[in-house]
DNA sequence: TATAAATTAATAGTAATACTATTATATTTG
DNA sequence: CAAATATAATAGTATTACTATTAATTTATA
């Protein structure tokens, strides 16, 4: 994409304070992503956090009241991003073939930086949303969170591609199942790839992933 | 299926006192499967546990060296159970089209107590697989714990269930990404069906779930 | 049945975590 | 320049995830 003057908008419900109103927020933000990457989601924590952009841990509680509403953040923004993404490159296209094609790459592709936003690392955020978000909604209070809008960017990207779905196929009876599928799997067939690779058929340099997709959903569609 | 005189065996890895081994250990294992389904894994720890049973933590702490242990010994015992259901449900027959229909049931159905395994709530556990499984391999021991052989069981259910597919089509090309994209799948598809429905179309009363999956795996497949 | 061996219970203690509260010091803005 | 606001520094608390020690109980065996 060429540099565009725009940013994603994150709905005040989602930090105690903007994190882009600021430096030290936006300190905040880019050093947690390269910690939470470096850490993993559970050794991370405010004080390093703190430490590392040579602030304090009561500082970074400004913010966000806790990691898990940072993570919250860090998801939002995510999936905001890559609804942004769908739409630029599907925008003024009418044939929902080929707007189902590109979303399902974009959606299972490995990321590639972003230059638009500059203070966030878009590589090691797709990183943390294969590794970490599955603990952004696997938990107790999940209900009063998506009750708050913790999730409204995700599931308005799944509704999103749902419809060039529906497009093409208005007779298929599981839009939503079928996107879901696609997004949460494509990220664990990544997962696996790196980790699990027996449970994958991943093979470096091929693009299989976005390949078996593709495949599945045409399939599923016909 | 009829009552047998079987059990389900848990290699020594994955605890520190064969929790079989002992009435405490089976209350152990019974009472975690019910705590953790009550209070979420994050909330559940070892003192409320040994409280719960009369015992107390260090007496736990003795089995499993630590909560995790325990969840990976609970993902373990419940992939084996669920790979011993396919095997018993399949053997036999010889069509593998059945086989993968049968499979694939038994992965997305909703899980229905099993009187063979008297100390083990099967409907709870469940639950615990689809609502915090995903813990026990997002962490940055993965590797470690892959090696140590923590994740052997689900790994063989996915070969067993990919052999199938191999069976119907020799020629198809990523039988694992299939299988292990219906298993997560069918799992999350449940999770939203329950906390974010508009991710998906389930609806009461229907297998849609299940419906869903045999249909893409067939379409896959053709 | 006595004794040893093993298991379990009870108690106490520690380092780390996830915060909260308070006050002092900068920085920004009107 | 004064007032308002943001940030830093320090201290403190409740909880967690363990570890260590000793006492009590159960089980195995000579």
């Amino acid at each position: 994409m060429e540099k565009l003057n725009i940013r994603i908008n994150i709905s005040s419900s989602l930090y105690s304070k903007d994190p882009e109103s600021s430096n030290l927020g936006k300190d905040i933000i880019s050093k947690s992503i390269e910690m939470i990457n470096q850490l993993g989601f559970e050794a991370f924590n405010f004080k390093k956090l703190g430490d590392a952009i040579g602030s304090n841990e009561s500082s970074v509680y400004r913010y966000f009241s806790n990691k898990h509403t940072l993570l919250i953040y860090l998801v939002n923004w995510y999936w905001s991003w890559m609804d942004y993404k769908i739409l630029w490159h599907t925008n003024n296209i009418d044939d929902p073939k080929i707007k189902i094609k590109t979303a399902i790459e974009l959606l299972s592709a490995d990321v590639k930086q972003d230059s638009d936003f500059s203070f966030i690392n878009e590589v090691l955020l797709n990183k943390i949303i294969i590794m970490e978000s599955s603990k952004a909604y696997h938990n107790k209070d999940i209900d009063i969170e998506n009750e708050k809008g913790f999730f409204k960017t995700y599931k308005q990207l799944v509704h999103r591609v749902s419809g060039f779905i529906t497009d093409y196929n208005p007779k298929f009876e599981f839009p939503h199942m079928l996107v879901s599928t696609v997004i949460e799997g494509a990220h664990n067939q990544r997962f696996f790839a790196d980790h699990l690779p027996s449970l994958t058929d991943f093979k470096e340099g091929e693009n299989n992933i976005i390949k078996f997709y593709t495949n599945l959903v045409f399939n599923a569609l016909k």
